[in-house]
DNA sequence: CTCGGTATAAACAACG
DNA sequence: TCGTTGTTTATACCGA
């Protein structure tokens, strides 16, 4: 968020909490911090270390977590939105889920990083927030007004922060290219302005820049560990084991957990999926770090013959080798993935200046009309299938002053396909694959 | 030093 | 009329 810190001295006396900004920026965010001696003494870790023991048994707490975390668990869920409290929030921290066991250390952590998110900003940059409100959305749109109030509803520091960052927001909004206007009429009835949604097209940039942004030490993703990580209780630093890619816990959180898997080619997590849900409140449980990739048909039970039989990574470029599941209630494996054809098409790290070779600025970019999925993106939704199609969110249409999606050549594609392929390279999955089969254990650690 | 990215402020028009 | 929304312009800072 350099522009915050890059304010002029005089400017950073006007906004409360700047001081503590550097130092803050962890404690505002989480960023999924946990660091181990918090992990240690969570009550959360000991609930579920107690129980575990055996493999079963470790599955008996998946279900536990499932039955008694997960309904109320909705990472931009219609519930989240309307509860006015998701209990999962972008700093990791439990909003009203922290339960009766909940120790005083970790209340005190809790308040802490409460008390820092009220006075510092957040790490992001205001395309960053747009995006993660959007994202969270059921609809994957909103109106400014609700981008405000997801804004100020997980980071509290622009309660207090002068009125200003609503004008930036907008600013972001018209001007940023990534985000996109949203006739109004075809998706809520009424209402004042239009729905916001994030260009399918620039997402992967959001998602770079989020990773640069929340991941200072990118350089993590191109040097995975020579082995994969391995779940022990005594062996720190855990790592997070996400689709064969390795993190440092303390460097993700759900949120990015969900925008790390659908940065991935050929990936794309649903929020709203109930495994990724469980492995996400899984990530923020002391005993569990990882978010593991199964393929349909892969139950809690199955999960260890998987492992045990499979001889092979994941091979996650067939549709029906991931859970696409419309229905909670059929979802009994803990597949984290539904699959998305790989909108990755670029590896640009910037946000605003990719189009410029194929437009001439914004107002050729917003010229024309179209749907809100590109043929591609059609297509891809008829990949996935019946199910999927019930989910299938209905098309938007971009106004009549947007311009056309860019056309992706055949060559242009292939191009990006082998990027996307060395990106993934690059992130580990192949070194990780092996790794895969220690998933299952490391789900306990 | 330049440039790109970002934040902030301000002005203005359109709209409900 | 007023508040909100959306757009545009200008300016400033930081990091590469």
């Amino acid at each position: 968020m350099g522009p915050i810190i890059g304010m002029s001295p005089d400017k950073k006396t006007e906004i409360p909490g700047m001081q503590e900004e550097r130092t803050g920026l962890r404690g505002a965010c989480g960023v999924g911090t946990l660091p181990e001696a918090e992990c240690a003494s969570s009550p959360l870790a000991t609930s579920v270390d107690r129980t575990g023991g055996t493999e079963d048994e470790e599955l008996t707490n998946l279900n536990w977590l499932h039955e008694n975390l997960l309904q109320n668990f909705t990472l931009g869920g219609p519930e989240a939105q309307a509860s006015g409290g998701p209990l999962f929030d972008i700093e990791g921290d439990y909003k009203s889920n922290q339960g009766p066991s909940s120790s005083s250390s970790q209340s005190l952590h809790a308040r802490g990083r409460e008390r820092d998110s009220l006075k510092s900003k957040p790490p992001f940059s205001f395309s960053l927030l747009i995006y993660m409100a959007i994202e969270q959305s059921p609809s994957k749109s909103l109106p400014v007004k609700e981008i405000y109030g997801w804004i100020l509803e997980h980071f509290p520091y622009f309660s207090n922060a002068p009125t200003g960052w609503k004008n930036s927001v907008r600013h972001n909004l018209s001007l940023n290219k990534c985000f996109r206007k949203v006739d109004r009429s075809l998706g809520k009835a009424s209402g004042k302005g239009s729905l916001w949604c994030v260009d399918p097209e620039y997402r992967p940039n959001l998602i770079q820049a989020l990773k640069k942004q929340h991941f200072p030490a990118a350089h993590a993703f191109s040097t995975p560990p020579a082995s994969p990580p391995r779940c022990s209780a005594s062996s720190p630093p855990r790592h997070l084991f996400l689709q064969g890619c390795s993190f440092k816990e303390s460097d993700i959180d759900a949120a990015t957990a969900m925008m790390l898997l659908n940065s991935a080619p050929g990936h794309h997590v649903d929020p709203s999926h109930p495994s990724f849900q469980l492995s996400v409140r899984h990530l923020h449980t002391p005993s569990c770090h990882c978010i593991s990739v199964f393929p349909v048909g892969v139950t809690l039970k199955t999960r260890k013959e998987y492992f045990s039989n499979s001889d092979g990574p994941l091979d996650l470029s067939r549709p029906d080798s991931v859970l696409v599941s419309s229905d909670p209630k059929q979802d009994h494996n803990y597949s984290s993935v539904a699959l998305q054809r790989c909108s990755s098409r670029s590896s640009s790290s910037s946000l605003s200046s990719l189009d410029e070779g194929g437009f001439n600025g914004r107002q050729s970019r917003r010229a024309g009309s179209e749907g809100f999925h590109s043929d591609e993106d059609s297509d891809l939704w008829e990949e996935r299938g019946l199910q999927e199609t019930s989910r299938r969110p209905p098309a938007i249409k971009w106004p009549v002053n947007k311009r056309p999606r860019r056309e992706v050549k055949p060559e242009v594609d292939e191009e990006l396909k082998e990027a996307a392929g060395s990106l993934l390279h690059l992130a580990g999955i192949r070194s990780c694959t092996e790794g895969s089969k220690h998933t299952v254990k490391s789900t306990k650690y």
